[in-house]
DNA sequence: GATTTTTTGTCATCAAACTGTCATAATGGC
DNA sequence: GCCATTATGACAGTTTGATGACAAAAAATC
């Protein structure tokens, strides 16, 4: 489970706290001290999740996530708000602008992880750090294993993210850009033919476990797992 | 799971009673009436756990909780504060100065063991003092003895630790940043690559013995302690 | 207090693995 | 059959990890 997560939080001890808490966790912070701050940088490179404060001098939480909830670049970053007292209106508000979840502060470490995780799990499978199965193929990010049916399977690196993000998203096309930005990283430039030979090295890989064939092709869509027979 | 865990409250009565229950649940508890003499004892032996109340006479269980952080060499103690009151702020406070979690008086002593435990887990794993084995290859922290078929096997320091955080958690990838947060200590500026040497450096070790196997190379991500054969 | 002995972090270098791209063959749709 | 799309094999450049050497730092010894 290794995500980039932005912190948006004005109060360096606290911001300390939560990045050290993060890293712990195994997690890659980032960090703005304002919403200025953190507009710029998610323009740069977008993180796979954002703990944003509620209050921050200058222009506060909510409008920051506002904003991040209009841009369809940035709309699909859970947001999770850090806020100072459990207030109900508060919370609305929060809600209502698109944050995925609510940490009221205090909060223990435990607590955060717990939450961050819920929340990866549900917006974004891949990060969060289970191990998924389909039907006797198995990859676990932990162990950075790979099996099928219980014999190992030797996997490059991007051939192991390609298929755990597949995996993850079982059932579902997804065209070569889309697999680039989601595998590879959504700021590198790379052939969207490079994909097709990923996806081939992939197959090769499972061929032997005979799980090839949940690597299916959509003609003119892009790739897909899934466990039912192609066609 | 057993840990030294220093206990620091001035009031005779609960601190005997957090004693006792730390006792009940198999840790070995140090004791501190002040702030001061906690100071003194931490000098001497670094426990794997502090059990800091929040009031205290003379220098408060904040202040503590603030010179403990600043040095480097206890920083990685994991503290957790006792509160007498849920209030708001004394929690804020309290996270502030990096207690990793806090209590709120009057606790059950389940209460209490569930909190440490998930404290210790987290934070110190291979703290529990446990001697961990792996296929004939056995570490006891207790006598800081490393043995592959109960035959001796030599390691210099760092390596020892690096084992003993490995074999505490088997069969997971770790990155070269997370084993220099966990082994060497989160707040070191060291080169990432020197982990590689190190690594080497146990396997050449653990060679005589036939267990360097066990530690293996993650292309791309990091080591892993396993059982299972490489790739 | 000076001198060995260990331990540690860094580098340069080498071998192996991985990556992206292309040319070409194969395939599917019409 | 023709066209568009995908599969495949080969290849060169790049990245990554292993390894041996080395000097600084720390610890142990005298």
């Amino acid at each position: 489970m290794s995500a980039m997560i932005l912190v948006v939080e004005d109060e360096p001890a606290i911001r300390e706290l939560v990045v050290l808490n993060l890293q712990q966790a195994g997690h890659r912070p980032m960090v703005a001290d304002s919403a200025e701050q953190a507009l710029a940088l998610v323009r740069e490179s977008l993180p796979d999740m954002i703990l944003l404060d509620w209050m921050l001098p200058g222009m506060s939480g909510v409008e920051l996530a506002r904003r991040l909830k209009a841009d369809s670049r940035t709309r699909g970053v859970p947001i999770i708000m850090l806020t100072a007292r459990g207030d109900e209106q508060d919370k609305i508000t929060g809600l209502e602008t698109g944050a995925d979840d609510y940490i009221t502060k205090p909060f223990s470490p435990r607590e955060m992880n717990a939450r961050i995780k819920a929340v990866l799990r549900r917006r974004a499978p891949q990060m969060a750090g289970d191990a998924v199965e389909v039907t006797g193929l198995r990859l676990d990010p932990a162990t950075h294993r790979v099996t099928g049916n219980d014999r190992p399977i030797e996997l490059g690196p991007t051939e192991f993210r390609l298929l755990h993000f597949l995996m993850a998203h079982p059932e579902r096309v997804y065209s070569r850009a889309q697999l680039l930005d989601q595998v590879w990283g959504n700021h590198v430039f790379v052939e969207d033919r490079t994909v097709d030979v990923h996806i081939r090295r992939l197959r090769c890989a499972l061929e032997v476990t005979g799980h090839d064939g949940l690597v299916q092709t959509v003609r003119g869509s892009g790739y897909r797992l899934s466990v039912h027979p192609e066609g």
